[in-house]
DNA sequence: GAGTCATTCGTTG
DNA sequence: CAACGAATGACTC
């Protein structure tokens, strides 16, 4: 309740914006966000986990540069990533305990931008 | 394979 | 204004 307006910072719009740039069934990592918009993944991480544009904003496409699933909400309190890989797999990616088998043959790499 | 360090953004006190 | 937390990444042992 302490938060009333979603302030979307331009950092973020920029997060949003080349997420928005990946198409269905790719993926891409934070790293490679964060080295498009000239930051850190970490960074990157904390725009998507404010996701002001929820269902908008496919977080679900953005994962691990090893990979993985990396985090989404609740990763490490709970199990919602379970809605994650059923995403992605019904994008047609192929995950195997939280891990993307195909993550080099979905990745986007650096050259989505804009 | 596991653990630790480094970097940046956002939020709250 | 300052400090802590967080969806990671990369290096080293």
């Amino acid at each position: 309740m302490t938060r009333r307006e979603p302030r979307t910072t331009e950092f973020q719009e920029r997060v949003y914006a080349t997420l928005r740039n990946v198409p269905k069934g790719r993926v891409t990592t934070y790293g490679d966000l964060a080295r498009l918009l000239g930051t850190s993944p970490r960074a990157v991480g904390q725009a998507l986990r404010r996701n002001p544009y929820a269902p908008r904003v496919p977080c679900h496409r953005v994962v691990a540069s090893d990979g993985g699933i990396g985090g989404f909400f609740g990763a490490r309190t709970g199990k919602r990533i379970a809605e994650k890989i059923a995403l992605l797999r019904r994008e047609g990616v192929s995950i195997r305990r939280g891990r993307l088998l195909d993550f080099e043959r979905v990745r986007q790499g650096e050259k989505i931008i804009k």
